[in-house]
DNA sequence: CTGTATCCTTAGGGATACTG
DNA sequence: CAGTATCCCTAAGGATACAG
């Protein structure tokens, strides 16, 4: 079942916002992309308890769009999201310096800080490259 | 009035999302952060067509969050509100690079690419300045 | 295990009128 | 101009049962 969602404008933040712009696309994101989860089970049973019928319309709706897809049960990352590595690497560190009881660890955002463009490739490649 | 948000885990991700994470907030974080706009009316004529109670609802969150302030009517980013910066910069790159339609200028992607931090740096002192 | 389907409640949102 | 208030509708979301 396909997805589909209305533009609102040609902006460039309200066209991402369009795709990601709710409470649960990018804690999918976030579990494909830091925490390994590949599996409808596995998304389920986070933190924020997702229900069952939004993890089915949000998977629905991100392979429509493009930035996860589908194999025999098993989610990945599409180029289009790993694409989206350096906004969540962003997210997190805008969160750790806002937020005191932020779950970031201090390597994690240490590490941006230090060496922001390499922790990038280096993700991204270790991304790409499955497992 | 003020709106407060309710955090459904410590997750950086999570944590971000719970603040902005619908269609509207980054909207108004953009206008103030790109397009100058500081008044209630200005915001309301964005292209995507906020509605008034929307507009205010949001204002009133986004003002609770500690992200914007206001002075006699005219709002303005917190210090909170222009460290978004870098989150929006590489949202506008992800958007450039995956939407052929979107409306970020070349420059500012290509400006980006060559000299990011700089850019960073520079729109934020800018930002920081008043005006 | 991977979803669908259903029921029900709440939140989001559009339109418009109205107030200080 | 800067909002509030109201009406009304749709989308989002939680709970849970069920199907392949």
């Amino acid at each position: 079942m396909t997805k589909r969602i209305k533009r609102r404008s040609d902006c460039p933040i309200s066209f991402a916002l369009d795709i990601f712009g709710d409470k649960w696309s990018l804690l999918i994101i976030r579990d494909l992309m830091f925490k390994e989860k590949r599996t409808y089970s596995e998304f389920l049973i986070s933190e924020e308890k997702i229900s069952t019928n939004i993890l089915a319309d949000r998977l629905a709706k991100l392979e429509d769009a493009g930035l996860i897809s589908k194999f025999r049960c098993l989610y990945s990352l599409t180029e289009k999201g790993i694409d989206l590595v350096p906004v969540m690497v962003e997210i997190i560190r805008w969160s750790a310096n806002h937020d005191k009881k932020t779950g970031a660890p201090k390597e994690f955002v240490d590490r941006i800080k230090h060496d922001r463009e390499n922790f990038i490739a280096e993700l991204t490649m270790c991304l790409s490259t499955g497992r």
